[in-house]
DNA sequence: CTTGACCGTCAAGTTACCTTTACAATACAC
DNA sequence: GTGTATTGTAAAGGTAACTTGACGGTCAAG
């Protein structure tokens, strides 16, 4: 199951280099490439801290594709 | 890193048992055994899907703990 | 034309998520 | 008291999430 997310998109808006986001979550910086790439989704935890500092609800950064669980 | 939840009570609010939840989400019983009693958190797209089927958001299921990322 | 900031790939390793199978305990119906 | 529904534990195995480290490419200063 893989999502589509507007990750890159919402850390452009609050002016991050993949880097500073990585630092400020407490991650690597592979681990933001690979998901804004969406290589892989990121854990539960980490989806909500990410929705935290972009001030917003989960649903808006992760979108479910509809075939994928119908 | 985990999460509280409140997953048993949302399953129970819709009377589901464990067993009918796990086929509804097309996951194992012990998958939602291990979630409610807290053994780990679930992927972000099974948490979005189990969103989805208690008509909610993310984070009214799930809860960060202040100390794990401040 | 070099330096620095930013974005990207690849590879190898660890840990977390999820599976299947088997078995045990409770509780309520008949 | 025997079924059966529900919740739980344990163990072994596979795949996904995340890490570190090394390296390449672009572009805008200076």
């Amino acid at each position: 199951m893989t999502l589509k997310n507007k990750l890159s998109e919402h850390r452009k808006e609050i002016g991050f280099s993949q880097d500073k986001l990585a630092e400020k979550l407490g991650v690597s910086r592979q681990t933001i490439i690979s998901i804004e790439k969406g290589r892989y989704n990121p854990s539960l935890p980490l989806a909500m801290i990410m929705a935290e500092l972009f001030e917003t609800k989960v649903e808006n950064i992760f979108f479910l594709e509809e075939k994928d669980y119908k």
